[in-house]
DNA sequence: CCATAATTTATCTCACAAGATAAATTCATG
DNA sequence: CATGAATTTATCTTGTGAGATAAATTATGG
């Protein structure tokens, strides 16, 4: 495996983290980040898991059902918590959008 | 063309053009780096003129092969010019890395 | 202008991301 | 524990990103 594969495997690996993270945070369920991204709910276990090299659009898409910006999933600090109106915990729509 | 498809080719157009500014600034034609990235050309001609739905892959290949941070390609404050121990004009090895 | 380099376009192939669906596993919670 | 929900794993299909190669087009310098 070259360097450059395990630079390529740990962003696959943090992305899926935060992507993990974040839906938790919204207290949302695989099937629920379905409905909202268009993604299939055993898409959405690899990508989280670091299964995938995923696409431009899969990233796009699913920052936007999360309600983050999509580059916020290439500044790890690991930790990003509340910006505000990132979270809404009361009521958030599951309607697909 | 929804929305969500309009912010997806706006960011495929932004990331190509990072990557257009990013390689003229070090002198790259695409054959060179198709050497330094392992993309070939043609590849390169789509991605830069934004026509793909680009892999992680790729972006983390072509990051690495212009020395810049994956996370540059999402932060477009557009006018990225040198972050000191990115421009490095004199003597850039051509060398597949 | 001409020659040459650089880029774009085209074709064909292969690999694999992602959809659809179902079954298996794991996790919660009563 | 049992039961139902959530997640993971498996299979098959489809679409397309990317490799390889070549030809066409567009710069650029002499």
């Amino acid at each position: 495996m070259t360097p450059r594969d395990q630079e390529l495997q740990s962003w696959i690996d943090r992305i899926g983290q935060t992507l993990r993270r974040r839906r938790k945070e919204l207290d949302l369920s695989l099937e629920d980040l379905s409905r909202l991204s268009g993604a299939t709910v055993p898409s959405l276990s690899n990508i989280e898991r670091g299964k995938r090299d995923v696409k431009l659009s899969t990233l796009v898409n699913l920052a936007s059902a999360l309600r983050i910006d999509l580059a916020e999933l290439f500044t790890d600090d690991a930790s990003e918590t509340n910006t505000e109106a990132q979270n809404l915990p009361a009521g958030y729509d599951l309607e697909d959008d």
